[in-house]
RNA sequence: GGGCCUGUAGUUCAAUUGGUUAGAGCACCGCCCUGUCACGGCGGAAGUUGCGGGUUCGAAUCCCGUCAGGCCCGCCA
């Protein structure tokens, strides 16, 4: 049948009689000529009929239109100088087609247009609709064909050159505390009983450590009921790992090749090896975050202890009260932001008080270091602090400093998202450029207020910096993130391995005794039998790609993703069941659509 | 749970800011065209302006509600 596909045909096939199937991309017909781009998932080659050199198909040809399912017979010739075309790969030949059957036609009005989609974009619920119709197009066949590569790429380096094994593990499972909302199954046979899927493998791929599976891996689904996010999906794929007898610099160096060779392999791109690395407390001090994105500046300064004394008690109230300031400095600010948009009602203003700012304090500075600022914040900063000030920040003239004072944990969000909207507004962001690093030394907790405990942040297996064991509350943790121009691709850890160091980490974030055991008994009984110092990471999957194709929402690295309110525009999914499935399964709905909330 | 944005022909957009019969490109239909490649030319058909209500002499435009999609906050160990 098939010789070859369409967009692989070139110069050194001159000659060949050659069988195509494929879409009609496109026809242009000049009267007594012609033209069918034909496509299909590799690209597009052009098909020529004319009533002399190829009386059989240029009546078949006639009838054509977009989207129609053809067969074309043809010779593989060189086009006339004058009509090569540079932008298609095939652009040097055509096809006279001896032959054209059609296979199939369009018989309703094509919901967008296949072939122009990608220069004029469509509506997505249209797209998601007809998702099968999206994917046809260049860019969407070219963002599952990298996906595809990543994984390919993956199976090649983890089985071929590392030994990894993979294991598929359950996805009815049981519902464990801590971390996100579950998906729940009900169970018919065991009535009033639910599974969970999972929101990761995590406990099974140490009970395979436990097994003496050494080093495991799997492209593993994952589910969080969770509101959704362009970076974010109800469901997802996670590049899973875990390793025994490896310290983190190991799992790190061998991660690190891992991607480089995803990288080169499918898209060519050398990737320095080792990855830059960043401590969590770095990362927060220098970009009040901890996935910064580092193919741009603007780098925080702490001044904290510059003003803490001084009598502009916006600062030094915030110092007093246990916080801190600091200063996100925009060299060519002046220029570029105004006053306007800094102040209530600015945009850079809401955007700091959707982080819990109460404002922004500023600073211009002007040519020989004058300064430009409310009074203030003049009259109470002395002449030699103001010059450090600047010398700090590396301010000159034309830069405007942006304040943020008070709690931690809001200054660092606040400069952290003024941060990101001014570099996308001033365009600073090297497109082409992946900056690839570690984030380290994680906490291992942090203070939730809504429930008046600590949490772990990572999650309750991973283990405790063994420099820390004194106060497992302050703790670091043996954690480490990958991040990728300000996301986070990847995350592990080392995992706790012996049972009484699990039970401290249970008590820190009162899981009490009987809870533990409960929840997770079968794991701490797990440890009781051996087992190994062991550590992993998970990749997110749909991320990764997402990132690699340049798209800047998830959804494009996935074939069939759902919308923002988790529904499948295709299926319609999820929808109403029938009373006797829910009865089979011993389910009642509560839902009142009457009711108010 | 909340904030912001969007919804007009199959589709992508427009409609002088409340005023005549809601327009244009592509797609579709018909005619013409032998070197185009987002071919071109002439003509045609195509509209519950998401849906419901309200204000007004008059609503795509203003108001209220609702549905759908997007971005964000909360949430996401």
């Amino acid at each position: 049948m098939r010789t070859h596909y369409c967009g692989t045909l070139q110069a050194s096939h001159l000659g060949e009689t050659v069988t195509l199937f494929g879409w009609v991309d496109r026809r242009r017909d000049h009267g007594g000529v012609i033209f069918i781009d034909l496509r299909d998932r590799t690209g597009v080659v052009q098909i020529v009929s004319d009533p002399e050199r190829t009386p059989v198909s240029y009546p078949q040809a006639d009838p054509l239109r977009n989207e129609y399912v053809v067969k074309v017979q043809g010779r593989v010739s060189q086009r006339p100088e004058a009509s090569l075309n540079p932008k298609l790969p095939t652009g040097e030949v055509e096809i006279y087609a001896d032959t054209i059957e059609l296979l199939n036609a369009v018989r309703k009005p094509l919901p967008f247009q296949v072939s122009t989609a990608d220069v004029e974009p469509v509506r997505e619920d249209l797209r998601l609709r007809y998702r099968y119709l999206d994917l046809r197009r260049e860019r969407m066949a070219h963002n599952m064909q990298i996906r595809h590569g990543v994984i390919k790429a993956m199976r090649r380096f983890l089985e071929d050159d590392e030994g990894f094994v993979e294991v598929e593990t359950p996805v009815l499972t049981r519902s464990t505390p801590e971390g996100a909302r579950d998906y729940l199954v009900p169970s018919r046979v065991n009535p009033g009983e639910f599974y969970a899927l999972p929101q990761s493998p995590q406990l099974f791929k140490q009970l395979l450590m436990v097994s003496g599976l050494d080093r495991y891996y799997q492209i593993a689904r994952c589910f969080r009921d969770e509101d959704l996010r362009a970076d974010r999906q109800p469901e997802f794929t996670q590049l899973d790992m875990e390793m025994s007898f490896m310290d983190q610099d190991e799992i790190l160096a061998l991660n690190e090749a891992l991607v480089a060779h995803i990288f080169q392999t499918v898209q060519g791109r050398d990737i320095p090896q080792p990855f830059p690395r960043l401590t969590y407390a770095e990362a927060m001090d220098r970009y009040g975050t901890d996935k910064p994105d580092t193919r741009y500046g603007l780098e925080l300064v702490d001044v904290s202890d510059l003003v803490q004394d001084c009598g502009f008690k916006v600062f030094s109230g915030a110092v007093a009260a246990g916080g801190i300031v600091k200063v996100l400095p925009i060299p060519g600010g002046n220029e570029q932001i105004s006053n306007v948009r800094i102040k209530p009602g600015g945009d850079l203003f809401k955007i700091a008080a959707a982080a819990g700012a109460k404002g922004l304090a500023y600073i211009r500075v002007r040519a020989e270091g004058a300064i430009d600022t409310i009074g203030a914040i003049k009259d109470n900063l002395a002449p030699d602090q103001m010059q450090e000030l600047l010398s700090r920040t590396g301010a000159t003239e034309g830069t405007l400093l942006l304040f943020g004072a008070g709690p931690t944990d809001i200054v660092n969000a606040t400069l952290d998202r003024v941060r990101q909207a001014i570099a996308k507004e001033m365009d600073l962001i090297p497109a082409d450029q992946l900056n690839l690093l570690w984030v380290t030394d994680f906490p291992m907790f942090e203070w939730n207020e809504d429930e008046q405990r600590l949490e772990a942040l990572h999650h309750p297996f991973t283990a405790p910096h063994p420099d820390d064991m004194d106060d497992l509350g302050t703790a670091r943790a043996v954690a480490y993130d990958l991040v990728l121009n300000g996301y986070e691709i990847g995350g592990g850890s080392l995992r706790i391995y012996q049972p009484e160091v699990q039970q401290r980490v249970f008590d820190t974030i009162g899981l009490s005794t009987a809870e533990a055991q409960d929840k997770f008994g079968f794991l701490l009984e797990a440890f009781e039998y051996g087992t190994p110092p062991h550590g992993g990471i998970a990749y997110g999957l749909d991320r990764l790609v997402m990132l690699m194709a340049g798209e800047e929402s998830i959804r494009d690295a996935i074939a069939f993703p759902k919308t923002q309110q988790a529904r499948c525009l295709l299926t319609q999914a999820p929808s109403s069941v029938d009373e006797a499935q829910l009865k089979e399964l011993s389910v009642a709905s509560t839902y009142d659509p009457e009711a108010d909330e």
